[in-house]
DNA sequence: ACCTGAACACCGTTCAAGT
DNA sequence: ACCTGAACACCGTTCAAGT
């Protein structure tokens, strides 16, 4: 990669991530281009979609997330362990702007939606947390680790339409309660 | 109202009603004035913005909605009438296309939102149901008809995430178990 | 090998002119 | 009172020309 090349994806990077917390995920692309000071056809060179630069400037938030998922089943016991990481997905969903319809699509049937790189961290992280909640038995055995995070983003939904952050715990909480196995 | 403007607002809405179904909440307006026979400044003098047009588009479907309300609390008791009402609202959600974000906003926060129409017809069709279901005990009482309309959402989100219409019943039954009183 | 930016297509929105 | 459609602004995307 030539040096200009990659100064350039790197200005692409920090000029697509402060669009997308100002006007969330619908930032214009062209705008984005004369931030990171190259022209149009530079950022399409780089990156061909806009989920790809969604992707791109997301990975790191990605990458945090996953490793918190393992910090928490270090230090917690199972199943608070995956209720834990739960929320704080939910919460990153609301608060960090223009990551919602990432984390849509990276939950979302494999079948209709190809695989992203950010839905390869998050299944990962969730399938090890389900896999000890479930062997605990905290956890009912037919819910696979898609349904829980669909799940999880449909309560960051209801949060979202609701108090927003105030109430993922809530929300979040009531969904648990029917995940237990039956009493 | 004068006799060519009652015929292009009831054109307008059967070519909004196609082209929303065809292509989601996005279609193209200008293609819906074309469709409709009228200038794109007929369409705006109708509808001043896109919300009001889908908001008029679907307000049949929403109506229809609220009426299936009655019926199942007629024919159904309490908490059976309640869950099958919900079910049918996500079913909608997911398979009538461009009714989805009129949906969410209808059940958001209504300090962050103006109220709508929809949300009117469905708040007041849920708050029935839930207020009924209450009364029987089959609910935890620190529900509003609006978180719950908003769960129901979320669940239709997440539904929609996986498999579909056939994901609706499973996630909202999930659901459902975590919102019963604890027993 | 990579970049630039003009060019094209498309869309939303307004408004002067028309009936 | 209502309609038309040209005009403007804005955006996504491509590609010939340039280094």
């Amino acid at each position: 990669m030539r040096a200009d090349a990659r100064r350039n994806h790197a200005r692409l990077l920090t000029a697509a991530a402060s669009a997308f917390a100002e006007h969330g995920e619908g930032a214009s692309l062209d705008d984005i281009a004369k931030r990171a000071g190259v022209g149009s056809g530079t950022l399409y060179r780089h990156f061909p979609t806009r989920r790809a630069l969604l992707e791109a400037a997301y990975a790191a938030r990605i990458d945090a997330l996953a490793e918190r998922g393992d910090e928490l089943s270090r230090s917690l016991p199972p199943s608070e362990a995956l209720t834990e990481w739960l929320h704080e997905v939910c919460v990153a969903t609301i608060q960090v702007r223009g990551l919602k319809s990432l984390m849509g699509s990276a939950v979302a049937d494999a079948d209709s939606t190809p695989l992203t790189a950010c839905g390869t961290v998050v299944r990962t992280t969730a399938k090890r947390l389900v896999e000890q909640a479930r062997s605990e038995g905290a956890l009912r055995p037919d819910l696979t680790p898609a349904d829980l995070l669909r799940l999880t983003h449909g309560i960051a939904t209801a949060a979202e339409l609701g108090g927003g952050e105030k109430d993922t715990r809530r929300y979040l909480d009531l969904l648990l309660e029917g995940l237990r196995p039956l009493c």
